[in-house]
DNA sequence: TTTTCATAATACCTTTTGGTATCATTTAAA
DNA sequence: TTTAAATGATACCAAAAGGTATTATGAAAA
């Protein structure tokens, strides 16, 4: 099946718990022991978590001896935010309103990144 | 079971074809009719997709005679923008390189919104 | 009033998700 | 060289997701 390139990040931040590991992520990086102390269920569950942030490219995992690091890859979260930009000037928008936001949209573009 | 602000619309965001439903309203508002001559699903899959769209506050629906308009609710998208907000010092810092920012968010931040 | 059109609602199915418990592997330490 | 610690892998389970087909409703049009 086709993927875009955001479809990752979108699918891992669905989560609370894994967009909790990446605020703790972005506070230092850490080993998955150190992760699981931050949470209440299983090694097993916080393993997959990080699988699926690791998937997304929103993190990467460094082996250092017996242990694993895990660190945080902003970009991945960047892409999301880029996503979501085109989307920016119907709330920062002079105009105030959503009707003429929109029509002012339909004015200006036709094909996107999004679409 | 408690739910962030936010939960609703990352969980609504996850799935490629909600994005492109909101890619779609962003152009104009449309009935479920509409919305469904732009994809290959059935009705009640874009009925579907609409209502957690609605739940995440995506989307408001407007009854107008028998049709029922949807109309983008960019609010919500402004939500999960200003949750990654809380990244964007990763990736627009000049300092350039992940370590450093990670040393400078610990000294500046304790708690946050995020957390 | 009787159709017809736009939509809602429900039952059902398969795959994915988030979790557990358990066992295996690799590396550091005694 | 054993033993302990950190992690990986796998099998299993219940619930949620994403889809279909089918039936029901409510408003507009003939």
């Amino acid at each position: 099946m086709m993927h875009s390139a955001e479809q990752g990040a979108f699918r891992a931040l669905a989560d609370p718990t894994r967009r909790q590991i990446l605020v703790h992520l972005a506070q230092s990086e850490m080993t998955i022991g150190e992760v699981c102390d931050r949470f209440d269920i299983t090694r097993g569950a916080v393993k997959k978590h990080l699988i699926i942030l690791e998937e997304g490219n929103l993190i990467s995992v460094h082996p250092k001896g017996r242990e694993r690091i895990n660190r945080l890859e902003p970009m991945a979260l960047k892409t999301v935010a880029d996503w979501l930009e085109y989307f920016s000037h119907f709330w920062d928008s002079k105009l105030g309103d959503l009707k003429s936001a929109i029509e002012s949209n339909q004015k200006s573009t036709k094909e996107n990144d999004n679409g």
